[in-house]
DNA sequence: ACAAAAGTGTTTTTTATACACCCATGC
DNA sequence: GCATGGGTGTATAAAAAACACTTTTGT
């Protein structure tokens, strides 16, 4: 069957193909816990299209640069940090979304691919030269921001809010090793007070015995000591693309 | 604040912006619920690179289409069907993953915006000029493909199956009346038969509520007729985003 | 000693699971 | 009248949700 010619080339000519520049675009969250807030990182354009408007930083993919190269370049130019979860979101690319495509001019068309990154507010240092036209805003008051980036945004925040119900990846945002109550304060930050009471938060997540407790004890100011655990990768593993791990 | 200039584009001159010719690629199913199978459209492809070579259908896009035009434009070129579900699945877009694109030289890059389809097996009618070279193939039975594409179909695979358990799409693909028999070897044909027992998955989907019972009957041979049913979206709407509903 | 934070246990309610069984039709 | 698929009910196990209570620290 192999090696066989069929004749299904279109019989009429097509239309000619188009020729793209792809940007990258990057919902960068921060989780302030000690303020119950969730924070998303804008950047305020200093060109033509949407001059002076609030945006998600972003940027253009050079040459032999991937796109996941692509997303960590802009993070890095914008924060330092040492733990981060970043992945894909969805690529936007109707022939409308950027005004520098004029509709009936067939010129380059610009594509945009999404990204979502989680990090700590407590160890996201801003390194933005200027650190004006730079800020975190938290989620409740983002402004009209350029291009369809509220769109994106609001589906970088659905997002995140699901992969935290089945995947672990609030262990790549918290330190090695982390109380429990850190692993709850992020958790009702994202999800809000509601979803679950710290206690049964508490014996449902030891049950599953993929948190393991390293009997060194945390003090922080008064109160009693907290232990402090590690997430055991090996012992997920049979939870992978379980759902309602942690809910 | 919006209107003002920093000075933060780079010092050093970066490296040029990549040029991307922009592909679609599909993951197909469809669902043959009569005998429990699911099948995946497969296309031999008829050009270089892989000449010769089964792959996932695909196509480049053209001037002033979108992404989304392009993924029915390729589905429309090779099936008929009247109710589909289809939505974006990933972006696969590093440097090389093409062997059109030599490693060292910075020409034209392709990036493959790919698309998941599902169908029902019975009203999907082939459309391809030859048929030869195009097929249905069973999910286990599926060969090595061209590119990155049983990575592709991996990852839409489990999309699927994700997707099944908490959104309506069944009901995208179901004609407009179906039984909850209809429904149920929809799900079982892709989550496997163990995944819920009949009379348990009848009870939990009618106690939620977003099926009506039209009363009318249809008998499909022996045994007793069974009523058709109608899905409520706006009685579904509450369900949004919650995980879980259909399991 | 008492407030604050961590950690344990118990009770109630809801859901999941596994069946057994009745109903309506074609042949 | 019996095989075939449709549809209902029930008993048990498990999990979610609510909340009361104990423990250990700092001040």
């Amino acid at each position: 069957m192999p090696g066989r010619n069929a004749k299904n080339t279109d019989a009429v000519a097509p239309r000619a193909l188009a020729d793209f520049k792809v940007g990258v675009d990057n919902v960068i969250f921060s989780l302030d816990t000690d303020q119950n807030r969730l924070l998303v990182l804008l950047v305020m354009r200093q060109d033509e299209p949407y001059l002076g408007q609030w945006s998600l930083p972003g940027t253009l993919v050079r040459q032999g640069e991937s796109l996941e190269d692509a997303a960590y370049r802009v993070l890095a130019e914008k924060i330092r940090v040492k733990n981060l979860y970043l992945e894909q979101l969805y690529t936007f690319g109707g022939p409308e979304r950027d005004p520098r495509e004029s509709p009936d001019r067939f010129g380059v068309r610009y594509l945009s691919v999404s990204y979502f990154a989680l990090v700590r507010f407590v160890e996201a240092e801003l390194v933005a030269v200027g650190l004006t036209g730079i800020a975190w805003y938290p989620l409740k008051d983002v402004p009209k921001l350029a291009f369809d980036h509220n769109q994106i945004l609001e589906y970088g925040y659905r997002r995140l809010r699901n992969k935290l119900e089945y995947s672990p990846i609030a262990f790549e945002v918290l330190p090695e090793l982390f109380t429990l109550s850190d692993l709850y304060q992020l958790y009702t930050t994202v999800l809000g007070e509601n979803f679950s009471d710290y206690s049964n938060f508490r014996a449902r997540l030891l049950k599953l015995g993929f948190l393991s407790d390293t009997g060194i004890k945390a003090s922080r100011g008064a109160g009693r000591p907290a232990s402090l655990y590690r997430f055991d990768a090996e012992a997920f593993a049979p939870f992978k693309d379980k759902p309602l791990v942690f809910i």
